[in-house]
DNA sequence: TGGCTAAAAGAAACCGATTACAGAAACGCA
DNA sequence: TGCGTTTCTGTAATCGGTTTCTTTTAGCCA
């Protein structure tokens, strides 16, 4: 393999066009005008030596790096095929809009050295923190050096004005539940939590309660179990709990993962769905809509998630002010899983 | 929003501790030995400065960026939740193992300005180049100039020695089909194409072919349809093959998408698989284990795929030579979908 | 204690762009 | 033609690190 990798420098197309490196560069940013024939001269000579500005150079003294930085957790690449996947791609797609690049970066649970983020102030123009990716210290402490950031499925930490995009929780995961109360007459009601100290987890939470509270139903804490947005803890959760004898006539996930898992451990019990239990999941994650019977679930709109935030964060790196908080709205789909019977 | 950033240089923390910058990066950089007075007063200097390395000085100097860049085509973010998410997964893993930062570049079908790729040499220390993701001539171009790349379901163009990661295609493919003839004595076997200028595609094309051929099948062109790696376009073409009365007991598509779109388009005609029509796909993606009926496919390693090429590119980042094509063993998964019997 | 070597620390150049400042050329107008 | 603008271009400083080359300090042993 040729190590030498010998890439022309501005200098070297100064010397071919024979101007000075200080006239290329404003010719290539448009940052002054330059006489027809300089300019012919420097479009030959950047073609004949395919020259690449060196992104670092230029860095270093525009204080621009034209990189944003997502952050999520490991897990988030579990999550892929639900809404990770469109997530990423809305982020991508405006960040190529404003001619930046996106670099991603994983969070292991175990990371011990909060501050010395290479993605953090300078090396990056602005990040988007996905979820619990990043301890609430690193967070405050990136805001106040002022850097541009945005929070995704995550409120900002007590005090601070980071902005944030989320999507609605409760409200979705109240009227789901009040559906299968109402509408098919369950009343013991499975939930599967996501992860704990997920704000979605917390918020769809609320909602099955407030529901239930709504219905006159008494809560029964046997009925909540951990999901953890996982298909198999779903399902090992559920089949222990079946095992153990625990009757209910519906369940509700926090997310399709979940609900995949419950929907299959249902199956190896002989318990069909809705007959038996009625099923709905929280994401309409792809491929849900094609299960048998199609599940019923609340969209998210995962790839606007992705779009919006990175816009913020865009106008953050400008330095506009954007909304603290965007909320964005989501749907009940009814399916059949719920025991709704197919429409036209 | 507070608007300047102030972040610590080094510089800062040389004064701070008293002490030359020289020593800070030597000490930091484990470039040399100071003593532990000096080891002490840098530390705490750091720690009260919170002090980050600006990375673009640093790539200044070391020619090294730390970055490698992922090149996709914009549509791989709709194979999302196929074999796109764990090959991502994969990359990303080898990358943070190594240190490295993983930058996302989709490119967009139309993009005209071929050789100003912003991650290209001296931007990125590398650069992995999924399936068309960018034409020969990039490549070439790259190459010409020594520039570490790994290409990712890709073969190099003629004559360059670039490496390249593959999986297995045509044996697979030949088996899968030769087990539908042979096992369940289907002989007229629809395939749905990828995308035809995609190396997979055609290989797995090859092994269809190939298998009719020891099977002593007449080829009939009419039985092989676009599938495009897309659920809907496999969909809509094999609705309207059955609408034209095409005739087939089986179908083998050339992922794991194509597949689900043949299996709705027969479901809604009222053609039970694998009963009428047994159906194979390929990729073994998330989900399609719990399709009722699991279907029949072959597994494809993509986690281990980003891994490995990951991995390939870092050592040529380091300059050490690596092999030129490693392709990668898949199995066939046997399930249901082709008409064999679940397993204990 | 002196002399020699090894270790530690500093000074300054350098990487490749941008940009403030200044000089040269071209232009308009009296 | 001459002078003041405007437009174009060049020089040199700068960004924040790393690294070579020197100088200083410390360590060792006779």
């Amino acid at each position: 393999m040729n190590r030498k990798v010998l890439v022309a420098t501005i200098r070297d197309v100064a010397l071919e066009a024979k101007v000075s490196a200080a006239t290329v560069s404003r010719f290539l940013n448009h940052t002054a005008t330059v006489s027809p024939p300089v300019a012919d001269r420097i479009q030959a000579a950047v073609a004949l030596l395919k020259y690449v500005p060196n992104g670092a150079a230029r860095t270093l003294t525009t204080r621009r790096t034209n990189l944003i930085s997502l952050v999520v957790p490991h897990r988030a690449f579990h999550y892929f095929g639900s809404f990770f996947a469109p997530l990423l791609s809305g982020v991508e797609t405006v960040a190529t809009e404003y001619g930046m690049s996106l670099v991603i970066s994983a969070r292991r649970e175990s990371f011990t050295d909060p501050f010395s983020l290479a993605l953090g102030p300078r090396n990056s123009d602005g990040m988007l923190v996905f979820a619990n990716s990043l301890p609430d210290e690193v967070v405050i402490h990136m805001h106040s050096m002022g850097f541009p950031m945005v929070l995704i499925h995550r409120s900002p930490p007590p005090g601070l004005d980071t902005p944030c995009v989320l999507i609605e929780n409760e409200r979705p995961a109240f009227e789901i539940v009040q559906h299968l109360v109402q509408v098919h007459g369950r009343r013991r009601i499975l939930f599967l939590r996501g992860i704990e100290t997920q704000q979605d987890s917390l918020e769809r939470e609320r909602g099955y309660l407030r529901a239930l509270q709504a219905n006159g139903i008494e809560f029964d804490p046997a009925l909540v179990l951990r999901g953890d947005f996982d298909r198999e803890v779903a399902l090992t959760v559920t089949k222990r709990a079946l095992a153990d004898g625990l009757q209910f006539d519906a369940a509700f996930a926090c997310d399709d993962e979940a609900a995949l898992g419950v929907k299959v451990a249902l199956e190896a019990s002989g318990l069909r769905v809705p007959a038996d239990v009625a099923l709905v999941g929280f994401d309409d994650q792809y491929g849900v809509a094609d299960l048998t019977p199609p599940l019923t679930t609340v969209r998210a709109p995962s790839k606007q998630v992705g779009q919006v935030a990175a816009e913020q964060l865009v106008r953050c790196i400008a330095g506009e002010i954007v909304e603290r908080v965007t909320r964005l709205p989501v749907s009940v789909v009814l399916r059949q899983s719920c025991g709704c019977t197919a429409a036209t």
